[in-house]
DNA sequence: TATAATTTAGTCAAAGAAGGTCAAAAGGGG
DNA sequence: CCCCTTTTGACCTTCTTTGACTAAATTATA
């Protein structure tokens, strides 16, 4: 690992891990001490790391005995899962957001590492030659007619 | 040897080889100290030596803890073969053509089915939301895009 | 009980740390 | 000499780190 941020991340995901794989609660200045950053850093972890597109969800609380929790999001049925995603996916997405989509998917194993690299390869701003904001119009719909066939897919 | 690029193409070669034939992590301004060049050098020395073409693939990521990463990938054996498609696609297919050849893809085994599928769902007509001739552009641009990623990823 | 103090977490923008791009200048081989 | 390759540097984009300020909950106090 490279810098604190990635650090952080990896840690958290293995608090979630050794938990039973599906939520944990932290203190944010607590963390911040153990690895010896500022407590805002584990704002930026999270937002950068941990988003609805990652397939977590955050909650927090304030004041004395407050706590972030991270919940991974439930993707035991696969349909209710697919149709998250394409309620996020809306009728518009960043390349970013639909990378971090992809890496979920294949994350949850519902497709395998070549077929998230040819679904990134699809939605790179380079293979749509549009402008903004179409070309993140049309990102979304590809994606989501892709999450269709995905859904439909015998495998 | 007889210039810098030469010099530090050998050297990033020699440093996949120690590292078991495989893949290489520099700091591009580490290795431009180390040889007395600007930086960017390294990235001139990266676009002309270790292209796909050239059996590689190149990741990079900015910011602190950034990195260059060089994987040696093994072309495909059928890249005879793919590079005919592209050819044949050129900077416009329809969407029939273009089942077609996803069709022979698969029938060649260079891609699964369900790989078939997503492809083809990507080529509808429907996901590309464009009229023509644009929309026949697109098509090409994509599916040679995909190609490339079939052509270059490991199996 | 209302208010003040304390304890947490959130936001945002600036500074810092990489790598990327592009085009001009410099070299070298035919 | 001419053309192609290499070298260089100014400027750009992206990602991370940091800290000042803000907001919300809880706890202590008048």
């Amino acid at each position: 690992m490279r810098n604190m941020s990635d650090i952080i991340e990896q840690y958290l995901k293995q608090l979630i891990e050794e938990s039973g794989g599906e939520v944990v609660e932290i203190k944010r200045a607590h963390i911040a001490e153990k690895f010896d950053c500022v407590p805002s850093q584990l704002n930026y972890v999270i937002k950068t790391r941990f988003t609805n597109e990652h397939g977590y969800t955050v909650e927090s609380k304030r004041g004395g005995g407050g706590y972030i929790r991270i919940t991974k999001v439930e993707t035991h049925s696969k349909s209710d899962y697919l149709a998250r995603l394409k309620q996020l996916i809306g009728d518009g997405i960043s390349q970013q957001n639909a990378k971090h989509i992809v890496q979920s998917l294949m994350e949850n194993e519902v497709i395998t590492m070549k077929e998230a690299k040819i679904i990134d390869a699809v939605l790179e701003r380079e293979s749509l030659m549009l402008d903004l904001p179409y070309r993140d119009r049309l990102r979304a719909n590809i994606l989501t007619r892709v999450i269709d066939v995905i859904l439909y897919t015998e495998e």
